[in-house]
DNA sequence: CCCATTTGACCTGG
DNA sequence: CCAGGTCAAATGGG
């Protein structure tokens, strides 16, 4: 016990260093004219360290502590599987499936986060719901939904059962606007890609058919593409923001799109900690979810907005981002200088340790 | 033959 | 009981 605590101890403290570190390097990187993928990766690296941070926090704070139960849903499905129930992992091979077995899974899927996202797929290339996210789906079902015009589409995570993933989600395409889908992302993913989505964006050759029949091949072209795109949408979004203060926007917009191309790996901790992430939410209303205009064609991410759904879902932690996002603007330098760490700020935590 | 999708059956929570 | 979610046998592609 107290070996793993020393253990999470010191993987916390390496997050936090390769957050420092990355970070140094982004700021270094800022001063220089700009280069997109670097600094996406930077940002993604610096996000994912924090992320893994707060979790190695959320696994080790005491339930009683400062952090409200539902802080233990937000955890990936290795980490509550850690003390409590087994994973079943490969013993799936078929065989007797206890009821108990039925009901853990049942009670964990319902503990693991939750969260949603809007996307806006072009009709050539995925208008079957394929559209590509970084991570290997399986689709397991789909489902007629009461009141809906399409079906709704369930995957889950190719490694399952190979890495005991349990990342799982639901494509279901909007009535109204049958190139929106509506994904709701279940689980983060605790696979191998889980954690190299974070550092190297798929090196995928040139894709000629996004649309292949396989759910499968990833196209990072079109994610760069898009994020060409949407940079140059951004503009207006900034503009909207009427934030002329901010230094760079594309740094926040990269961020945002790393988390399009890994969404799984980073979303959920935006729910805890990304100040800017609920930003940019409220100033691009949530009414125009769809801010893009038709014109603005093709693939394009449209936008994504978080959301505690279950029961327990996203503690006191979101309501400080919800009420955040109330007053306008000023977090946001914070999160746009996540160079300059407070050393005060993410430390403070030392009670969840002892 | 392996692996992914399809699809009807089954399970579960409300 | 019903709607939503998952399982797993059948099917098909590579």
């Amino acid at each position: 016990m107290e070996s793993d605590l020393s253990w999470e101890q010191n993987t916390l403290i390496n997050e936090l260093i390769q957050g420092m570190e990355v970070a140094k390097k982004l700021k270094e990187d800022l001063k220089t004219p700009y280069l997109v993928g670097t600094r996406d990766m930077l940002v993604q690296r610096i996000l994912s360290s924090y992320e893994k941070a707060l979790l190695i926090l959320n696994a080790s704070a005491p339930k009683s502590q400062t952090m409200s139960p539902a802080t233990a849903t937000s955890l990936p499905d290795s980490l509550i599987s850690f003390d409590g129930s087994p994973m079943r992992e490969d013993n799936d091979d078929g065989v007797i499936k206890g009821e108990k077995e039925v009901k853990t899974d049942s009670k964990k899927r319902k503990m693991m986060t939750k969260w949603m996202e809007q996307i806006r797929v072009s009709l050539e290339s995925g208008v079957d719901g394929s559209h590509e996210d970084g991570y290997n789906w399986r689709k397991y079902g789909q489902k007629d939904i009461l009141g809906t015009k399409y079906p709704r589409s369930y995957y889950r995570c190719t490694f399952r059962n190979t890495q005991g993933c349990w990342a799982t989600k639901q494509v279901q395409r909007a009535d109204e606007d049958p190139t929106i889908f509506d994904i709701t992302y279940r689980g983060k993913h605790t696979c191998s890609q889980g954690s190299n989505a974070t550092l190297i964006p798929k090196p995928l050759p040139e894709q000629e058919k996004p649309h292949s029949h396989n759910t499968y091949i990833h196209n990072v072209n079109q994610q760069q593409e898009s994020l060409a795109m949407f940079r140059n949408n951004l503009t207006v979004k900034t503009n909207n923001l009427g934030n002329e203060e901010m230094p760079c926007p594309f740094t926040f917009s990269s961020t945002l799109f790393g988390c399009m191309t890994q969404e799984n790996h980073l979303l959920p901790m935006a729910l805890d900690n990304d100040p800017f992430q609920t930003h940019l939410l409220s100033s691009t209303t949530a009414e125009s979810n769809h801010f893009l205009s038709p014109s603005f064609q093709v693939n394009e991410f449209d936008w994504v907005y978080n959301m505690p759904c279950s029961e327990f879902d996203i503690p006191d932690i979101i309501s400080t981002n919800t009420s955040a996002t109330n007053s306008p603007i000023p977090e946001f330098n914070f999160s746009l200088h996540p160079v300059e760490i407070n050393p005060n700020f993410p430390f403070n935590t030392s009670g969840f340790f002892s």
